[in-house]
DNA sequence: GAAGGCGGTCTTTTT
DNA sequence: GACCGCCTTC
């Protein structure tokens, strides 16, 4: 390892600099993991610290796996004992080892999204409280909120005081955590929350892991929120040899917590920390980074910084205006089949980002139709399928059936006539008798008022999975599975729920996907334990990937912008680049000034993908919401200033016509007969007569959906005008002239 | 208790 | 357009 050579002097820096506290402020693509694991190697082979006592953590596994890789290229085997992992996984670690001091089982369970949904619909269910009046989604945004803060349920409780919707909260918070705990369960707030209360009631404990971690190195510093923060800050204070590394523009989970202060006041926390900043760019050509550039400078609350590269401009950046968005996605396809038949590249080279996870629809059926290999990343999917959450329901059932909610998951999977009345009477007797439910499922014949027909049921679910439990001793996990769905009939039953055979294929795909995961884990673990497989595989979202047929690397790449960060692509594709999905309506309209400026800090993240070629995209019309929605260019584009930009609008001509579907030629020839192009500020030699609206400030207009409603402001806005109106119903749009076919009233 | 129909909501992003 | 929960009917 020649530090001087392979890096460059900031890098070097950072690397060297190995005690007090570090702030590695790292732009895109500036060397950011090199350098992480080039010090992890430096602090084991010139400073001598042993593996073990190094913590790195980082907040995708994605990371995770990649830093190990790396640096166990670099260093060998020593690198397994270092302890390397997403703050999630390592806090479940220590509270596998601990989770009794908190009273907690020390099989305990880890609650995914959906868990946490069917927890809370049964808290409401008992607190009879009106899911109208508190959206379960917000209720359970707010606690994880308090959990990022570190506020436990009677923090919660003291600071709702009289508050009236603040109380009912809290009471719902209470009730709800009390449920997690009867049912051995936390969610992925708590296994921080409960981490940091470990720690601070068990001093020992945390001195035990002070002793353990003596030199701490936090990869994407951004995104971490404030119990993180106070993690962090517990577990570094002794020997305070904290690095922590990360780039204030690139923070983009505000929405679950994340604390970007956290970066931004580093250094008024530890006022002796070391401060790199890493500005070279090893990534993009100079037109993309001076673009990703030109678009962050508009953000406010940001670290002043100035990325560079040595290498050469490249190719401008391409936007282009599709009229819908089956006609983007064919661009786009139509694009990189070029591309690899004249030889350029490959498909792997490709990747398509896209704000939503919806949008990939339309780009996977242009790139199935042209035979192109794709891939979609996406995220948890697999563990928060209906098949997959029902079969390691039933597995955790023959296991333990410790866990009220997944037996009452698929007590009456597939249907055996136990309804949601009998289930409830089995609960509320189970309670009384301080019994689990499972266990109460034995006694049916003394629990009353359930009839006869139900209670029969009931026994022979009970004694099947009781047989199931008992022949399953001495059999593999997969082969207990495979008992179970056989006993069940599960795949007749999947197959008269499913509404299509190509979904019932999928299922039975996940199913073969669930036993080889079991069977891995069983081959690769000493003691094999189906709580402990379940906790893995909760907290790894998409292993779905590791599989992906002949080539999984040589495929194009459909993923979010969010599921992309940390990752580099020779060509990158930013589709449905349009006011309203990007920046969404949501930050749009929010009070906030911070979430549209969120959403700008994403599409840096997007922008600095690329390495060679950006091609930003969008559809002038939409369906949304089963609605189509049309929309103005991004504002994003706006903010890339023209010398960057190729607009090629003669060729997008052609192209649109020749891809229009025959059924929707004559719709879509009126379409463009009427519609004048809605992006306005490439306005140099512009064709296109605007024309004054026939209505002006503080008018009374028509609009065909919104309804009525007051023109506020008519701007000039290039080639056509955008008009801002307060509608009665909807509140405050703009919108272009053009498009809005506004009626004067 | 189950099945089928209706109406409301959702789509931001993930450990 | 799809999914979910609620309601009605059998």
């Amino acid at each position: 390892m020649d530090i001087d050579r392979e890096l460059n002097k900031e890098q070097a820096m950072a690397v060297r600099c190995t005690n007090g506290p570090v702030l590695i402020l790292a732009g895109a693509g500036s060397g950011k993991t090199r350098t992480i694991v080039y010090r992890m190697a430096y602090l084991i082979g010139e400073m001598g610290v042993a593996p073990w006592n190094i913590l790195a953590l980082t907040f995708t596994n994605k990371a995770a796996n990649e830093m190990k890789e790396r640096i166990r290229d670099m260093i060998g085997e020593r690198a397994g004992t270092m302890r390397v992992g997403t703050f999630h996984s390592i806090c479940v670690r220590i509270l596998f080892t601990h989770a009794e001091k908190l009273g907690y089982p020390p099989k305990f369970e880890i609650a995914d999204t959906t868990d946490q949904k069917s927890i809370m619909k049964d808290v409401y269910k008992r607190l009879g409280v009106d899911p109208k009046r508190y959206p379960e989604k917000i209720t359970i945004n707010k606690i994880s909120g308090a959990k990022d803060e570190l506020m436990g349920p009677e923090e919660y409780a003291s600071f709702a005081g009289m508050d009236f919707a603040l109380k009912m909260i809290s009471n719902i918070y209470t009730e709800y955590q009390k449920t997690l705990f009867s049912n051995g369960m936390m969610d992925f707030d708590d296994l921080i929350m409960n981490t940091v209360r470990l720690f601070n009631e068990f001093p020992e404990v945390l001195e035990e892991y002070r002793e353990r971690f003596k030199y701490i190195m936090v990869d994407e510093y951004q995104d971490t929120n404030t119990s993180q923060f106070e993690l962090i800050k517990l577990l570094s204070a002794k020997y305070r040899n904290l690095c922590v590394v990360g780039d204030d523009d690139q923070s983009i989970y505000r929405f679950r917590g994340a604390n970007i202060y956290n970066i931004l006041n580093f250094e008024k926390y530890y006022p002796d920390a070391y401060v790199v900043r890493l500005e070279e760019n090893y990534r993009s050509t100079s037109n993309i980074l001076d673009a990703a550039n030109s678009v962050i400078k508009n953000n406010s609350e940001r670290k002043p910084k100035a990325l560079w590269t040595k290498e050469g401009e490249g190719e401008k950046i391409r936007y282009r205006q599709l009229d819908d968005a089956a006609l983007e996605a064919a661009f786009i396809a139509d694009d990189i089949r070029s591309r690899v038949s004249k030889g350029e590249r490959e498909y792997g080279d490709f990747a398509i980002l896209t704000r939503t996870n919806i949008q990939s629809k339309e780009l996977e059926d242009a790139l199935r139709i042209r035979s192109i290999d794709y891939d979609v990343v996406k995220g948890l999917k697999f563990w928060d399928t209906k098949v997959i959450k029902d079969l390691t329901a039933y597995l955790m059932t023959v296991d333990n059936g410790i866990n009220e909610m997944r037996v009452r998951r698929i007590i009456n999977i597939p249907k055996r006539g136990i309804g949601n009345a009998s289930i409830d009477k089995i609960s509320v007797f189970s309670r009384a008798n301080n019994i689990t439910f499972f266990e109460a499922l034995s006694r049916i014949d003394n629990i009353p008022s359930v009839p006869a027909k139900t209670k029969a049921a009931v026994r022979s679910f009970y004694e099947m999975i009781v047989r199931i439990r008992k022949e399953g001793r001495d059999m593999s996990f997969s082969a207990i599975l495979e008992r179970i769905i056989e006993e069940c009939s599960y795949l007749d039953y999947l197959l008269s729920e499913a509404e299509s055979s190509e979904k019932y294929r999928e299922q039975k795909e996940y199913i073969a996907k669930l036993k080889e995961t079991l069977d891995a884990y069983e081959d690769e673990t000493d003691e094999p334990d189906l709580t402990d497989f379940m906790r893995i595989n909760g907290l790894e979202g998409n292993n779905l990937d590791k599989e992906g047929g002949d080539d999984p690397k040589n495929k194009v790449l459909i993923m979010t912008m969010h599921n992309a960060k940390g990752l580099e692509f020779p060509e990158v594709y930013m589709a449905g680049m349009e006011e309203g999905l990007f920046p969404g309506y949501a930050s749009i309209n929010s009070d906030d000034p911070m979430a549209v400026e969120e959403e700008r800090r994403l599409c840096y993240v997007g922008i600095t993908r690329a390495k060679e070629r950006l091609t930003l995209t969008g559809a002038r019309r939409r369906m949304v919401n089963g609605e189509t929605r049309y929309s103005a260019a991004s504002r994003f584009i706006k903010e890339i200033p023209g010398k960057f930009l190729n607009l090629n609008q003669a060729v997008e001509k052609t192209e649109r016509r020749e891809r229009i579907a025959p059924s929707n030629r004559e719709a879509a020839h009126r379409y463009f007969e009427e519609k004048p192009p809605a992006f306005s500020t490439l306005k140099k030699g512009s064709d296109m007569e605007k024309k004054l609206p026939p209505y002006k400030e503080g008018d009374r207009v028509l609009h065909f959906k919104f309804g009525e409603g007051t023109v506020l402001s008519i701007a000039d806005g290039g080639r056509d005008y955008e008009v801002t109106v307060e509608f009665d119903n909807v509140g405050v749009r703009k919108m272009f002239a053009g498009f809005a076919k506004l009626k004067l009233l």
